[in-house]
DNA sequence: TCATCTTTACGATTCAATTCGTAATTTGCT
DNA sequence: AGCAAATTACGAATTGAATCGTAAAGATGA
């Protein structure tokens, strides 16, 4: 059984989580070129997180050619359930629900989304 | 019209927000201590922190007495909003069902607390 | 081969958050 | 009045994130 890992992603971090979640592996550049197009940062800064990253185990990389291939090491899920988490507990007092009314409560979501929520609560109460 | 205030409390900030909208009002010491049930700090720590966050507009205080007054000066819902909102882009893909699905999915939501936001659901597909 | 380009490695800097020590001020008590 | 306790003010140190410059190593192609 692995040990629940206390990994926190900065948010830069999570700009390039997003990216290798989304394409599976990337280069360097690639994540850089991809961050680029809607902010302004030098290679280097993408490239030295990037190294920070895997030296935290965040990602792995394959260097065995002299340009390294990225890959994530935590999964989206798990990062997402554990940040959805600490928000419940730091600013909804631990309820669930309130987030999820917060989070509706925008109404910019879809009847259809709406629906498969609906879905999912049924399932719930009948456990 | 007032402008939209593009605060973003850090961790801490946000901690002593928690005592500040629980409570109504609070004193230093009142929040040092409230902090100190479940975490180690120095008094002077808390202080400061407050007297930062006096500076930046996040809090306001009274302090026609010598022991200082402070009141949260951000609202506990423009706040989840913000900060669920930022939740929602940056980890879900813009999609809020997504996130509700992940804060449902942990199963420690009540059956009340369930059909609560069926109720929210339902209204919002009338719209 | 040699010049050029790309990539990695490394270190320095900046900036903000956090922490705390110390001094000054005020209050309360005897 | 005078001492003790509590509180605020202030500044310094620490830490971590983010940024970038420069050098070294490897790849490419004329």
């Amino acid at each position: 059984m692995s040990v629940n890992k206390q990994i926190k992603p900065t948010e830069g971090e999570l700009e390039i989580l997003q990216v290798l979640w989304d394409k599976g592996s990337a280069t360097v550049r690639d994540v850089h070129e991809h961050l680029n197009t809607y902010k302004e940062s030098g290679y280097t800064t993408t490239l030295k997180l990037m190294q920070i990253m895997f030296e935290k185990g965040l990602v792995k990389r394959d260097d065995s050619s002299k340009t390294h291939i990225y890959k994530a090491n935590i999964s989206r899920e798990k990062t997402q359930q554990q940040m959805v988490g600490k928000m419940v507990d730091s600013l909804f007092g631990g309820s669930a629900s309130q987030l999820v009314m917060q989070a509706l409560g925008g109404g910019q979501t879809s009847k259809e989304e709406l629906e498969e929520i609906q879905k999912l609560i049924n399932d719930l109460k009948k456990q």
